[in-house]
DNA sequence: CTAAATTAGGACAAACAACTCTTAAATAGA
DNA sequence: TCTATTTAAGAGTTGTTTGTCCTAATTTAG
């Protein structure tokens, strides 16, 4: 897959929040119920996002996670690079060390092509905006329709 | 990682062979050594290629492989299906079961497109044209220049 | 016929990704 | 203050990918 699960996993969850009331937490119990994801597994890669700035988490009754202003600011990208990193960016497609034009291999141009429509993509996409698509069009963001954008 | 290390060693072990006299068989243990592949790993994965009919190989002294006729036709894309399958471009980008137009992600629509410039970029390059070229140009294809297209 | 070279194929081991469990720390509310 | 609720953090387990090893089967050459 293009994506680890935790980062699609990771993706899913900042869609939930950034389609929820802005501000609030909302608490992994809940957000790993509604998307049929791993509780414990969620809150890693939640943690994960939290230290990257991108979340911000509150303890205690009534405590969750919410976006921080750099998560709502975010594009897929930054999403993405904060959990995969940014090998599939930098790294060659026949895996070979140290891709780049000084010592191309044969594939290197057509993937520096591919490789930029994907980063493009991603770049182009912010999260609030596909949010707001996924819930003004009613798009599923878990198996089995167990979310409905409430 | 786009592509599995399975299929990056069986690319790269295909324009080697692509780039040598045709008709030829060349044995594993020179292919993995010139291009610093894991001998017994490398067996395997040609081992699949050979089943998918891409290749034909031949034992005892002499012996090796070389491509069939369908692998001498074959495209990237023909290559990286028989050894990581149709994964890549049938499946969601957020990994949900059955990516399709009826019930779609909210990446559904950008990631279609992503998908199809990454699966035209595989289909559109031929296996011996990229051998031609990598050849004709010097590029590489190992680590520490191993390999020298001879 | 025999020995050496080679692919075929299975069992195994190591590394990594994915997932689970337990305990600690913070917070709210009774 | 005490208890329940929640995130934080780390250890442990499972499963998959990657890589190794050993034994067969096939073929060539002497
Ligand atoms: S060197 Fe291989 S893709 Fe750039
Ligand atoms: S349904 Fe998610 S990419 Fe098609």
């Amino acid at each position: 897959m293009l994506l680890s699960k935790s980062c699609v996993y990771g993706l899913r969850a900042s869609l939930y929040l950034a389609s929820k009331r802005d501000g609030e937490f909302y608490s992994l119990k809940e957000i790993s119920k509604e998307l049929g994801i791993s509780f414990h597994f969620l809150t890693k890669i939640l943690q994960q996002l939290t230290a990257d700035g991108l979340m911000e988490s509150y303890k205690g009754p009534n405590g969750g996670v919410r976006l921080s202003q750099k998560g709502k600011d975010a594009t897929l990208f930054d999403l993405v690079v904060a959990i995969d990193g940014l090998g599939l960016f930098t790294q060659c497609a026949l895996g070979l060390p140290g891709c780049g034009s000084q010592e191309p291999c044969p594939l290197h141009e057509s993937w520096m092509n591919t490789r930029g429509s994907i980063e493009h993509m991603l770049k182009r996409t912010s999260l609030i905006g596909i949010a707001r698509e996924g819930k003004e069009k009613h798009f599923r963001l878990s198996a089995e329709g167990k979310f409905s954008w409430q």
